[in-house]
DNA sequence: CACAGGATCGTT
DNA sequence: ACGATCCTGTGT
Protein backbone atom coordinates (compact mmCIF):
# COMPACT_ATOMS: atom_id res chain seq x y z
CA UNK A 1 0.00 0.00 0.00
CA UNK A 2 1.71 3.00 1.31
CA UNK A 3 5.31 1.41 0.57
CA UNK A 4 8.18 2.78 -1.58
CA UNK A 5 9.73 0.27 -2.78
CA UNK A 6 13.05 0.51 -5.03
CA UNK A 7 14.68 2.60 -7.68
CA UNK A 8 13.02 2.74 -11.48
CA UNK A 9 15.46 1.36 -14.16
CA UNK A 10 15.56 3.90 -16.70
CA UNK A 11 13.46 2.09 -19.41
CA UNK A 12 10.57 2.78 -17.12
CA UNK A 13 10.97 6.49 -17.88
CA UNK A 14 12.38 6.07 -21.89
CA UNK A 15 8.10 5.55 -22.81
CA UNK A 16 5.41 8.03 -23.89
CA UNK A 17 5.17 11.25 -22.34
CA UNK A 18 1.44 10.60 -21.27
CA UNK A 19 2.00 6.83 -20.39
CA UNK A 20 4.60 8.04 -17.72
CA UNK A 21 2.98 10.74 -16.54
CA UNK A 22 -0.32 8.63 -15.84
CA UNK A 23 2.35 5.87 -14.32
CA UNK A 24 3.81 8.25 -12.04
CA UNK A 25 1.10 8.84 -9.86
CA UNK A 26 1.20 6.70 -6.66
CA UNK A 27 5.09 6.51 -6.81
CA UNK A 28 7.19 7.95 -4.78
CA UNK A 29 9.93 10.28 -4.29
CA UNK A 30 12.36 10.76 -1.64
CA UNK A 31 15.22 13.36 -0.75
CA UNK A 32 16.76 12.49 2.49
CA UNK A 33 14.04 11.89 5.49
CA UNK A 34 11.31 13.41 3.42
CA UNK A 35 9.16 10.87 1.44
CA UNK A 36 6.17 12.34 -0.80
CA UNK A 37 3.44 9.90 -2.49
CA UNK A 38 2.76 11.88 -5.96
CA UNK A 39 -0.65 12.82 -6.35
CA UNK A 40 -0.90 15.21 -9.57
CA UNK A 41 1.07 15.84 -12.61
CA UNK A 42 1.36 17.58 -16.09
CA UNK A 43 2.53 15.77 -19.39
CA UNK A 44 4.75 18.36 -21.59
CA UNK A 45 4.58 16.65 -25.14
CA UNK A 46 7.83 18.04 -26.79
CA UNK A 47 8.32 20.89 -29.18
CA UNK A 48 5.08 20.70 -30.68
CA UNK A 49 3.17 21.38 -27.90
CA UNK A 50 3.00 24.96 -27.61
CA UNK A 51 2.64 25.00 -23.46
CA UNK A 52 6.29 22.98 -22.87
CA UNK A 53 9.15 24.70 -23.04
CA UNK A 54 11.10 23.01 -25.58
CA UNK A 55 8.45 24.71 -28.16
CA UNK A 56 11.40 27.17 -28.28
CA UNK A 57 13.95 25.52 -28.84
CA UNK A 58 17.10 24.63 -27.40
CA UNK A 59 18.54 26.85 -24.22
CA UNK A 60 20.74 26.07 -21.66
CA UNK A 61 17.99 26.11 -19.44
CA UNK A 62 15.89 23.18 -20.93
CA UNK A 63 19.06 21.08 -21.95
CA UNK A 64 18.14 18.58 -20.11
CA UNK A 65 14.44 18.24 -21.57
CA UNK A 66 16.21 17.52 -24.88
CA UNK A 67 18.34 14.29 -22.99
CA UNK A 68 17.76 11.11 -22.39
CA UNK A 69 14.28 9.86 -19.82
CA UNK A 70 15.27 9.39 -16.54
CA UNK A 71 16.17 13.12 -15.28
CA UNK A 72 15.16 16.11 -13.42
CA UNK A 73 14.36 19.31 -15.20
CA UNK A 74 14.36 21.65 -12.43
CA UNK A 75 13.49 25.32 -13.39
CA UNK A 76 12.81 28.55 -11.66
CA UNK A 77 9.40 29.96 -11.66
CA UNK A 78 8.10 33.73 -11.50
CA UNK A 79 11.70 33.82 -9.51
CA UNK A 80 10.30 32.34 -6.59
CA UNK A 81 9.23 28.67 -7.36
CA UNK A 82 11.59 25.83 -8.34
CA UNK A 83 9.78 23.16 -10.23
CA UNK A 84 10.36 19.74 -10.48
CA UNK A 85 10.02 18.01 -13.95
CA UNK A 86 11.08 14.01 -14.77
CA UNK A 87 12.08 14.28 -18.52
CA UNK A 88 10.49 10.91 -20.50
CA UNK A 89 11.38 9.27 -23.95
CA UNK A 90 14.88 9.22 -25.74
CA UNK A 91 15.94 12.69 -26.18
CA UNK A 92 12.38 13.60 -27.23
CA UNK A 93 12.09 16.60 -25.55
CA UNK A 94 9.13 15.34 -23.11
CA UNK A 95 9.03 15.88 -19.88
CA UNK A 96 6.13 15.10 -16.67
CA UNK A 97 5.88 18.24 -14.00
CA UNK A 98 5.43 17.20 -10.79
CA UNK A 99 2.58 19.14 -9.54
CA UNK A 100 1.16 17.58 -5.84
CA UNK A 101 2.30 14.75 -3.52
CA UNK A 102 0.76 13.51 -0.17
CA UNK A 103 3.79 13.13 2.97
CA UNK A 104 4.27 9.55 4.19
CA UNK A 105 7.59 10.51 5.98
CA UNK A 106 9.51 13.88 7.60
CA UNK A 107 6.17 15.68 8.30
CA UNK A 108 8.13 18.06 10.63
CA UNK A 109 11.00 18.94 8.11
CA UNK A 110 8.34 19.96 5.27
CA UNK A 111 6.28 21.92 7.53
CA UNK A 112 9.55 24.41 8.79
CA UNK A 113 10.31 24.34 4.96
CA UNK A 114 6.67 25.49 4.29
CA UNK A 115 5.96 27.93 6.99
CA UNK A 116 4.78 25.75 9.60
CA UNK A 117 1.68 25.30 7.41
CA UNK A 118 -0.12 21.61 7.93
CA UNK A 119 -2.75 19.30 5.70
CA UNK A 120 -3.01 19.83 1.84
CA UNK A 121 -2.21 22.79 1.68
CA UNK A 122 1.30 21.70 2.77
CA UNK A 123 2.01 20.02 -1.03
CA UNK A 124 -0.58 20.85 -3.32
CA UNK A 125 1.40 22.95 -6.58
CA UNK A 126 4.00 22.38 -8.06
CA UNK A 127 6.10 25.47 -6.30
CA UNK A 128 5.05 23.97 -3.10
CA UNK A 129 6.62 20.76 -3.98
CA UNK A 130 9.72 22.30 -4.83
CA UNK A 131 9.48 24.46 -1.33
CA UNK A 132 8.61 21.19 0.56
CA UNK A 133 12.31 19.13 -1.14
CA UNK A 134 14.44 22.51 -0.90
CA UNK A 135 14.99 22.07 -4.09
CA UNK A 136 17.21 24.49 -6.68
CA UNK A 137 17.75 24.33 -10.31
CA UNK A 138 21.32 22.74 -9.13
CA UNK A 139 19.30 19.70 -9.33
CA UNK A 140 18.40 19.92 -13.16
CA UNK A 141 20.04 17.55 -14.85
CA UNK A 142 20.05 15.02 -11.97
CA UNK A 143 19.89 11.03 -12.44
CA UNK A 144 16.50 9.37 -11.16
CA UNK A 145 17.96 5.59 -12.01
CA UNK A 146 20.88 6.02 -9.90
CA UNK A 147 20.94 5.89 -5.91
CA UNK A 148 21.60 9.09 -3.74
CA UNK A 149 20.29 12.35 -3.97
CA UNK A 150 16.29 13.00 -5.20
CA UNK A 151 15.31 9.63 -5.91
CA UNK A 152 12.14 7.96 -7.84
CA UNK A 153 10.67 4.93 -6.06
CA UNK A 154 8.32 2.70 -7.43
CA UNK A 155 5.17 1.79 -5.58
CA UNK A 156 1.50 0.85 -6.08
CA UNK A 157 -0.08 3.08 -8.78
CA UNK A 158 -2.67 4.89 -7.94
CA UNK A 159 -6.09 2.58 -8.68
CA UNK A 160 -8.12 5.54 -10.25
CA UNK A 161 -7.17 8.73 -12.14
CA UNK A 162 -8.55 12.13 -12.04
CA UNK A 163 -7.66 14.21 -15.86
CA UNK A 164 -8.29 17.38 -17.14
CA UNK A 165 -6.28 20.58 -18.46
CA UNK A 166 -2.86 21.68 -17.38
CA UNK A 167 -2.73 25.09 -15.20
CA UNK A 168 -1.32 28.30 -15.75
CA UNK A 169 -0.55 27.93 -19.74
CA UNK A 170 -3.21 30.45 -21.16
CA UNK A 171 -0.40 31.68 -23.68
CA UNK A 172 -0.34 28.48 -25.48
CA UNK A 173 -2.20 27.82 -28.42
CA UNK A 174 -6.17 26.84 -28.17
CA UNK A 175 -5.41 23.34 -28.64
CA UNK A 176 -2.71 22.93 -26.63
CA UNK A 177 -4.43 24.89 -23.32
CA UNK A 178 -7.15 22.59 -24.10
CA UNK A 179 -5.55 19.03 -24.18
CA UNK A 180 -6.00 17.18 -20.88
CA UNK A 181 -2.55 16.68 -20.25
CA UNK A 182 -3.21 16.63 -16.22
CA UNK A 183 -3.68 13.75 -13.96
CA UNK A 184 -4.29 12.95 -10.27
CA UNK A 185 -4.89 10.90 -8.42
CA UNK A 186 -8.95 9.83 -7.37
CA UNK A 187 -8.49 8.75 -4.15
CA UNK A 188 -6.20 11.68 -2.62
CA UNK A 189 -7.36 14.96 -1.51
CA UNK A 190 -3.54 16.14 -2.29
CA UNK A 191 -4.39 17.41 -5.09
CA UNK A 192 -4.42 21.25 -6.73
CA UNK A 193 -7.81 22.45 -8.55
CA UNK A 194 -9.83 19.34 -7.89
CA UNK A 195 -13.03 20.82 -9.11
CA UNK A 196 -11.09 21.22 -12.64
CA UNK A 197 -10.97 17.28 -13.08
CA UNK A 198 -12.84 14.29 -13.73
C1' DC B 1 -15.51 31.08 -2.46
C1' DA B 2 -13.64 34.61 -5.72
C1' DC B 3 -10.88 37.74 -6.82
C1' DA B 4 -6.62 41.34 -6.57
C1' DG B 5 -1.93 42.43 -5.72
C1' DG B 6 2.83 41.81 -4.38
C1' DA B 7 6.95 39.02 -4.00
C1' DT B 8 11.27 38.15 -6.94
C1' DC B 9 14.78 36.89 -10.80
C1' DG B 10 16.67 34.03 -14.72
C1' DT B 11 15.69 33.68 -19.41
C1' DT B 12 14.79 35.60 -23.67
C1' DA C 1 9.10 42.20 -20.18
C1' DC C 2 7.41 38.11 -18.52
C1' DG C 3 6.35 33.52 -16.39
C1' DA C 4 4.09 25.46 -16.12
C1' DT C 5 3.16 30.19 -8.72
C1' DC C 6 2.08 31.19 -3.79
C1' DC C 7 0.30 33.80 -0.09
C1' DT C 8 -2.31 37.38 2.13
C1' DG C 9 -5.85 40.37 2.20
C1' DT C 10 -10.44 41.91 1.09
C1' DG C 11 -15.20 41.24 -0.07
C1' DT C 12 -19.42 38.29 -0.73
Amino acid sequence: MNEPTGLLPREWYRRDVVEVARDLVGRYIRRDQVVLRITEVEAYNGPDDSASHTSKGRTPRNAPMWGPGGHAYVYLCYGIHNMLNVVTGNAEGKAVLIRSAEIIDGEAVVRARRKGLAGPVLLTGPGKLGQALDLSTDWSGHSFFEPGGLEILGGTPARKLLRGARVGIQYARPKDIRARYRFADADSVWVSHRSKLR
